[in-house]
This record gives C-alpha cells, sequence and structure tokens, in this order.
DNA sequence: TTGAAAGCGCTAACAG
DNA sequence: CTGTTAGCGCTTTCAA
C-alpha cells in the first residue's frame, strides 16, 4: 500500500515490542514515560499511519454513530433529513461504520430529553444532531463531550466550541436570495409573507433570521414595497384558504407570496384555484409536495438545502473522524442554496 | 461486524478447502465444476460477502484508477474537472484507491490516442474518461472491454452499452433552463447567442444540444423573438470587443445575452463597459472568471454542472465497483443543474 | 510496565 | 484439481 512504515518498524526501531508500542498509540497507558516518549518520537520520524484494514480486521469492531433528529411525517422536511442516512456512500459502510436513527418529538423538549437520554444509553461512537431546544442541548453535549464522544451538528447549531462540525443552510442569506427570487430583481409593490402559528414558543422560531434576511433585501432593493404577514395553522387547510382568501379581497393588489419554512405547499388548493399571470410564489425545500406545485406551475422557485446531504455529509465527516482520525476539512459547512424551478427540478 | 459468515464456514459446508473457496470467489479456475457448484451453493444460501479489510489487507494491493481528461489550462472547464480529483473522499482513499491524471489537447485526435495508449500500458483497474473524440474513444472503451477494465463517463458519453455509468448534464434541457433564466420567463423580442468560432470540426459542437434545447424553449415561449448569432475567437479580446460593439450598433434593440458554453468571461470586458438596465446575461460553469462576473453583476446567472463532482463521483463510483463490487445505483446520473446567481453563488 | 503469542478473514504460493 | 501454510498489520489477552 501506501505506508510502508508498520507498527513491527517502529516496535524495532524503539526496542521495545509490539503491544508496548500499540498501547501508546491508543493512549491507554500502562506505559513509562521513558517509553512513550520514544515511540513517539519514532513515529513522528517515520511518519507512521496506521493500517486502516489492519486495525479495522483485528479490532472486529467498526464504529457506531448515532443520529439524532425529529421525527418526520411523511413527506416532511425531516423525513427529507431523514433519508439522508440511506444514501451515505458505500465506502463509508464498508469502513464498517452502522448508524442508529433516534427521533424526538420536535414540540416537546421533554422527548428531546429523553431521547438524549437513550442515546448516551446506547453509547455511540459519536452523534449527528439537529438540535431544537437550545438549553437540553447544551446539556446533551456537555454530556457527549464528558464521555469524549465526538459530534456534529446538521441544520443548526449552538455556539459551543466543541462540535466537530457543522452542516448547514446561511439562513440569513437564503431570505436574501429568496427575496431576490421573488422580485425578479426589480422593485415591487407589496408581498404577502404566510407564516404558520405557533402556540408554544418553546423553542425559537427557526426562520427568524431567514426573514431578517428577507427583509433587509426588500429595503434595500424595493424600499416601498409594503410587506404584509397572515399566520395559518398547518393543520386547518379550510382556515388556511379562507385566511388568504380574505386577505387578497382586501389586496387584491398584492401579487407575490413567499414563505419561510417548508409548507409553501400548504398554499396550492388556494393557489390553484386563484391563478394570477405573473404571480410569483417562493418558497423553501425540496418536500415532494413542494415538488409537484413547482411542476404544476403553482410555486415559482424553490429554495433547497438539501436536508438529506447534510445527514450524509454529517456521518461521512464523523466516520472518517472516528475511523480514520481525519479533521473535516472545514468545521463550518454551509451547504449551496439550489434554486430550483419547474426547468431544472427534474434532475435534483 | 456485520457479516459472521467467512470463507472458513464455507469451507467447512462443502467439505473443501479455504483455497478452493477463495479460487472459486475470485473465478480464477482450476476448479472442479462439482466444487465450484458445491461453493457457489453454499455461499448462496449463507449470504456471504467477503470481509474487504482482510481481504485488502491480504492482497496488499488496493487499486489504480485513471482519469483521463482534456488538459485544462488555469481556470478553464477542464481544469475545474481536474480538481475533483483531489476531492473524492477520504474514505475512499482509505479503501485504497489510487488515481492517476492523464490528458490530452482537446483540439488534437492524435493527442487522444496517445493518451489512451499510455492508459493501457498503465493497466489500471478502472478508467473515469471525458471523452471528445467518437471514433477515438469507441476504439479505446474496446481496447478496454477486452482487457476488463471498467470504465465511467464524465461530461458526455458514447452509445457504447458496456459503461459502468455516466455523470453528466442533460444538455437539452440545460438549453432549456438557460432561456427561461435568460428571459426570466416573459416573451422578449430578441436575444443575442455569441459562440466560439472553431476552425476545425473535428469534434462535433458539444453545445449543440443545448443551443436546440434554448431554441425550442424560445420557440414556445417566445415564438416572435429573433435570435442573432455573432461568432468570436477566444484568443482574441480586441476583436470579441468589436465584434459586440458593431452587433450592438446595429441592433441597439437587442438586450440579452447568452454563451453555450463555459467562456461567459469572455465578454467582461465590452459588458463592463456598456452597462444596460434590465440587461439580462446568462452563461454556464462556474469557471472563476465567471464567477468573479457574476459578483460584478456583470453576468446576471450562471448554470453549474460541476464537473468537479462529476469527476469525483466517478471515481467514487469506481472504486466501489472496483474494491466492493459493488454496482452504481444508477447508470446514467444526470447531475442537478444548478443556478446560480449573486446571492448565492458564495456558498457554491 | 512490558513482551510474547494467538488470532481477525483472506490471499497466494507451494506441494501434492 | 485441491489442501496446506505462511503471512498482511494490528489488537488483545496472558504471563512475566
Amino acid at each position: 500500500m501506501e505506508n510502508k512504515v508498520t507498527i513491527n518498524d517502529i516496535a524495532r526501531l524503539t526496542g521495545l515490542s509490539k503491544g508496548t508500542v500499540d498501547r501508546v498509540l491508543h493512549k491507554r497507558g500502562e506505559v513509562s514515560k521513558k517509553s512513550y516518549e520514544k515511540v513517539m518520537k519514532v513515529i513522528e520520524e517515520l511518519g507512521y499511519k496506521p493500517n486502516v484494514f489492519a486495525s479495522l480486521l483485528a479490532g472486529g469492531k467498526g464504529c457506531q454513530i448515532a443520529v439524532v433528529l425529529p421525527s418526520g411525517e411523511k413527506g416532511s422536511y425531516w423525513e427529507l433529513a431523514e433519508s439522508g442516512i440511506a444514501k451515505v456512500g458505500a465506502d463509508v459502510e464498508a469502513l464498517g461504520v452502522r448508524t442508529q436513527l433516534f427521533t424526538y418529538d420536535q414540540y416537546k423538549p421533554e422527548s428531546f430529553h429523553q431521547t438524549c437520554t437513550e442515546v448516551l444509553e446506547a453509547a455511540p461512537d459519536g452523534v449527528v444532531l439537529a438540535p431544537l431546544f437550545k438549553e437540553e442541548t447544551s446539556q446533551f453535549v456537555l454530556d457527549l463531550e464528558e464521555k469524549g464522544i465526538p459530534y456534529v451538528f446538521v441544520d443548526s447549531r449552538l455556539e459551543s466550541e466543541h462540535y466537530l462540525a457543522y452542516f448547514g443552510m446561511p439562513m440569513y442569506q437564503s431570505g436574501y436570495l429568496c427575496a431576490d427570487q421573488l422580485t425578479g430583481g426589480f422593485a415591487i409593490g407589496s408581498v404577502l409573507i404566510v407564516r404558520v402559528r405557533r402556540d408554544k414558543d418553546q423553542q425559537a422560531d427557526p426562520t427568524k433570521n431567514r426573514r431578517a434576511g428577507f427583509i433587509d433585501y426588500m429595503l434595500e432593493h424595493s424600499p416601498e414595497c409594503s410587506v404584509s404577514n397572515i399566520f395559518i395553522d398547518p393543520n386547518d387547510p379550510e382556515g388556511t384558504y379562507n385566511a388568504l382568501d380574505s386577505y387578497f379581497k382586501a389586496h387584491p393588489e398584492t401579487r407575490h407570496i413567499v414563505m419561510f419554512n417548508s409548507r409553501i405547499h400548504l398554499l396550492v388548493p388556494w393557489l390553484a384555484d386563484h391563478p394570477v399571470k405573473g404571480r410569483r410564489v417562493v418558497g423553501f425545500d425540496n418536500l415532494p409536495e413542494n415538488i409537484a406545485a413547482l411542476r404544476r406551475g403553482v410555486v415559482t422557485s424553490l429554495i433547497g438545502q438539501r436536508p438529506d446531504v447534510q445527514v450524509s455529509r454529517a456521518i461521512e465527516a464523523l466516520a472518517e473522524a472516528i475511523v480514520l482520525g481525519q479533521l473535516p476539512p472545514q468545521k463550518d459547512a454551509f451547504m449551496h442554496m439550489d434554486i430550483l424551478t419547474r426547468y431544472n427540478v427534474d434532475y435534483y
């Protein structure tokens, strides 16, 4: 192979035995300081790199990665994220990596807490985590750090310094981009933001920054534009329909519509009934229903952040760190913001 | 690990020895039909999967992949493709895969032929190939097939049935998408297509299908639109400048400009000198110079096909096939067509 | 603290 | 045609 230096070489050079060398390699103590240093020195000089195959073969184990996500209903954003688990490359699997999914109720902090406990009990070698609750997550990562379990964030992250990597979308910028897509770069008169009513503010609004980016773009490029908000209940299609109806009765001049979460598909029934030429409708995320709406021409464009890719890349990064000891090239990996239209969605 | 069944097990079950089992596993003959079948049967029943680590450890070798690309000058499309070699995951490398780059002059079939010869001499375990010359490529893949060397196409492909996989962009669709980006979905009066003059028609025009897609879109959505073509020489900046100048003097009403290859950056000097509000300029590929033009606002949008990703995915697919014996899930993988604007290019 | 030795599952050379 | 055997480089007891 590439690396000719073996543990035998360094055993010979140091006058010690394979066993001792292995002990310092894995820092599992029971080695005299003297031997330790001798070994380290030679390792340094020869640029020794352990042979992954041999190690895995002998060790037998491989590694276990826990993936912690909100539970996703069929067709939801989190289901999309979940599907990323199945998309890790065959070569990662071949490296002996196994993944285990843990889900929690995204509306219940105590559910998250419970799940965290389960994860800790399972004692995985690494954790991929989509955090929603700040408090509880802080505690969880502390526990992980104490046990020396590396973790990587997806979707959003905590300020904690100790995560291995983060894969997510730049939220503020995504709002900015979204505004540009919505206006087509022209100054416009008015837009409607449709938001989801949230009863309990257990968690911070995850789209806050995105909205801020959107507003800033509008302020800059369309300062005259009036921006309205309406709120809908995702579980009340009829109410949603009526809310749109009455808004547009009162504001017939408004054309363009935007939503900052993945639920733009909730507007489809009303949109389909009220086609307006030149109306632009922009939303986020490639949920099957959103894509269908895009194909129908009811939605103009979607901005995609590939939660599935975030998850699979996170798993790969973790695996490389654990099995190969290679840190990811960049700690914070902001994913590309994909612009989807009816003309490129087929190959997404 | 996962698979408990070892070659010892199947040796025992068949009453044969490891050696014989290994021989049928690797189809290297010298086995009686009877033994062969017995082994196959048991393998089938137990669902035996070889242990990659052990195999690689014992075999020692790993594998060598040749990547055959046109030589890319600094900042060119093919340099971008080349950079994909460095981007294969660490896990693939860990699998013992090594890559070797072979380049050829994209304007000289004989150079390609020469390179092919070198590749065959190097006797790699697999080949990634960006083909430009139909004839020569046909011959080359025949040679490869004869030697049993698997190959995968990137960028474009031959009709040959025997390639392992293909990673590329749907050309026709990309033209269609491009037209939509250029017009913003509105009917427009006239557009200008800038093309590169090609002296020798050694190779088919690689952007022909893309142009066809573009034209079809225009016919459908802007039937009145007049589409003009001008030709430029990529090595003659001054001539390019003048060509644009004189075209637009004669046709001041034309606004939008498009190019179907990666050279939109050639127009930057003229464009920068002649800003027109509402002009849309669309090109292809994320070359550094193109991206700079996008950031400056001189180019409206780019359509990216990630030649680097094509190459790295191709290498990975080949590696998985060779080392792990896993065929790629889909033979023809059309890559997503990325829409780049100044607002999402920073995270590309 | 350290060394010796027995494998992990597979390959390949060699002897029959 | 087939069985035996000696490793590949590392991990992990078990003695010393």
